[in-house]
DNA sequence: ATCGGTACCTGCACGC
DNA sequence: TGCGTGCAGGTACCGA
């Protein structure tokens, strides 16, 4: 489910209502989303005061008085503020005033304390300016589209993003990153912030189930141009729009507006 | 360094 | 109706 727009939206929605409160007590259920000790992950959080909450890359970073816990929604979690517990619980914190609950079907999602893949993460790309986004490109012979969703390339983008981006910087998927020319690369970063931005705007994309810490679901699927359009027309050009397997990923592309 | 394949888990749409 | 198959916003790990 949840990229850089979907997380973004996630804490700006989640950070209003747990800045300041006190977590009571926590209760962990799936060895999944949360391996290891569980008991001792809920002694460790219980009684700690929030002090912050931001987002890096796709992980939601909680900061607390003692240490840090990063939540990460993997495909179909779920934070939600005072909503109903399922058959999909797998987190419960009870705050002083309110109930966090974090809900998540397939079970991709981690709760970790620490966790030393948050240090590991690349750029934000709302935040790495141009020449060293060309430096980066520069330094790999890899295709674009695995290479966007490499989480220590850059730290944010999915499937859905990398598609609209490419589409949107009018690069093919398969084009080697370390062969783009300035101007080319250049645009593809202008494209990659205009959609991430507009997309964040919009309030993240829900294909099937995301929703924000409110329960209120994105709309900048409305949006896309070319991620789940396959065998409908290019908006700018009218050519169909294809669906090819890059990385294991269902990649979209328009054949005449994304040149190798 | 990079790639393809596999694995983790559940739900849903589809064809028969 | 039921069943098998493939696919889905994510990442980690393996061997080549």
């Amino acid at each position: 489910m949840p990229e850089l727009p979907e997380v973004e939206t996630v804490v700006r929605t989640l950070a209003p209502h747990l800045r300041g409160r006190r977590i009571v007590s926590a209760a962990f259920t799936s060895r999944f989303v949360t391996p290891g000790n569980r008991r001792a992950l809920a002694r460790r959080v219980a009684g700690r005061r929030i002090e912050s909450v931001r987002r890096r890359g796709k992980f939601i970073v909680i900061e607390l008085d003692r240490g840090t816990l990063a939540v990460h929604l993997g495909m179909t979690g779920k934070l939600l503020m005072d909503g109903m517990s399922g058959e999909h619980t797998h987190a419960v914190f009870t705050l002083d005033s309110g109930v966090l609950l974090y809900d998540d079907p397939r079970q991709f999602g981690r709760i970790e304390w620490c966790p030393a893949r948050v240090a590991r993460l690349g750029p934000e790309p709302l935040e790495i300016g141009l020449e060293e986004f060309i430096a980066r490109l520069r330094r790999h012979k890899a295709r674009l589209k695995p290479l966007l969703l490499n989480q220590a390339f850059l730290a944010g983008l999915g499937n859905i993003y990398v598609d609209e981006s490419l589409f949107t910087g009018g690069i093919h998927p398969l084009a080697i990153a370390s062969r783009l020319s300035a101007p080319r690369a250049a645009r593809l970063y202008q494209a990659m912030r205009d959609v991430i931005r507009l997309a964040i705007e919009h309030r993240g994309s829900s294909i099937s189930d995301y929703v924000d810490a409110d329960g209120n679901r994105g709309e900048f699927q409305l949006l896309h141009r070319v991620y789940g359009r396959e065998g409908e027309p290019c908006i700018e050009c009218g050519a169909l729009i294809r669906k090819i397997v890059v990385a294991q990923r269902g990649t979209h592309y328009c054949p005449k507006c994304q040149k190798r």
